[in-house]
DNA sequence: GACGACTATATTGTCGACATTCCTCTAATC
DNA sequence: GATTAGAGGAATGTCGACAATATAGTCGTC
């Protein structure tokens, strides 16, 4: 009952040419900024160049690749500025998406996350922080799927979500922030229950925000 | 100087072909929930079907068509609820859009916008709605352009744009409301002249509720 | 030595044909 | 008559080859 999987089922081949593509882009066996060659990735995946070209579509729609016309694709390239901008998306959407999920979220499904925010806070009390990133992944999605918008949902979690993990890899960041995260879970979680959507949008917004100035701080050390 | 032109020349083939379909959906030619067929678009504009396919592909990026492996792309269906589901997300990111807006913007930008509006408020109180919808147009282009951030830009003007001018159409929808609209333009201008970054999110965030509100009345209606 | 035009090569864009899958219609059985 | 199994047809998925374009390197000129 913890996490809560997204089915993403690969019934062509240009589906699963895009999913190993796309993890070898998050997790950085291509880098950032790598080209993507038709040819030589038709010959490595055993694939035609038509399904290569399908895939890296794919990967261009999810904001993971940059394309040229008759030049080619490069992965997108990471830099500073990029995921802080990445982050003023992420603060507007979810921030939406807490307020209607205080709005459309079912009690049963509330109830879930409070035991699902319950269950995390055990884990970590005993101190362990393993499955920490996650749970915190757990916790957006949930809220995320809970405004039950489906541009919201399309966008965060096929699009940004993507290139957040991307940024985390491959800037060797480490997970989310431990010891407060939490208790800003606990209270939109709250929010949520009492059905505040207002006050809910403001907490998830804050969250976010202040993850944003987490990492702010730790680009500027570097 | 009016309005602000977003440049899309296509180069290749595939792209005047994405060009032609996108405004051929947007406007209604082909309906709503209308069936795709690759070798039939394939003859109509005499075009190989790999050229139609990488068209649909990028459709299906901005939302506007949906695929089924092995059966083939329809144009999405268009629901009430899925119009107001849009303009939450709208909401949600021309919001940040204008606080983005109101720190980034150059003063050259902010005077620009301000002479555009004067310009607009002229052409509509000598009794000319003609360039209405143009002129909201060119009104939220700015600002989110003003934002200086590329992925609320990506999503707002290639993705819910589209669809919110296909609803517009093909739902016989009048354009915005006309006769509150200006105050509300101007008094979002006014917050990011004064760099008031909070003001004017919640203002813009407002303006585009009120539209929506606006929207629920006259969908109700029917 | 620097700059510009030209050629060569490699890559992407496009095409038509084949393979595979899904949908429909028919027919047979319960 | 309803249901299911199967054949037929039409659409999408995939492939390899050709055409068009950009990049790199070379040559020539200033």
């Amino acid at each position: 009952m913890s996490i809560a999987v997204i089915t993403e089922q690969a019934v062509t081949n240009a589906d699963k040419t895009f999913l190993q593509l796309r993890s070898d882009i998050v997790e950085g066996e291509i880098p950032a900024g790598g080209k993507l060659s038709e040819t030589e990735l038709s010959t490595k995946y055993q694939v035609s160049r038509a399904v290569i070209r399908e895939a890296i579509n794919r990967l261009e729609a999810c904001h993971l690749v940059e394309r040229r016309a008759n030049v080619g694709a490069r992965v997108v390239s990471l830099t500073p500025d990029g995921l802080i901008q990445l982050y003023q998306v992420r603060e507007a959407l979810e921030g939406m998406a807490a307020r209607l999920a205080a709005k459309n979220m079912s009690d049963e499904e509330i109830a879930d996350l409070t035991a699902l925010l319950d269950n995390h806070f055990q884990t970590v009390k005993d101190g362990n922080s393993y499955y920490q990133e996650a749970g915190d992944l757990d916790f957006h999605y949930r809220i995320i799927l809970g405004s039950k918008n489906q541009h919201l949902i399309e966008v965060l979690i096929n699009g940004i979500y993507h290139l957040i993990r991307m940024y985390r890899v491959q800037l060797g960041m480490a997970g989310p922030r431990v010891t407060t995260a939490f208790d800003e879970h606990k209270h939109v979680v709250q929010a949520i229950a009492n059905r505040d959507e207002e006050l809910a949008e403001i907490l998830m917004r804050r969250h976010i925000l202040y993850s944003k100035n987490n990492i702010e701080r730790k680009l500027l050390q570097s």
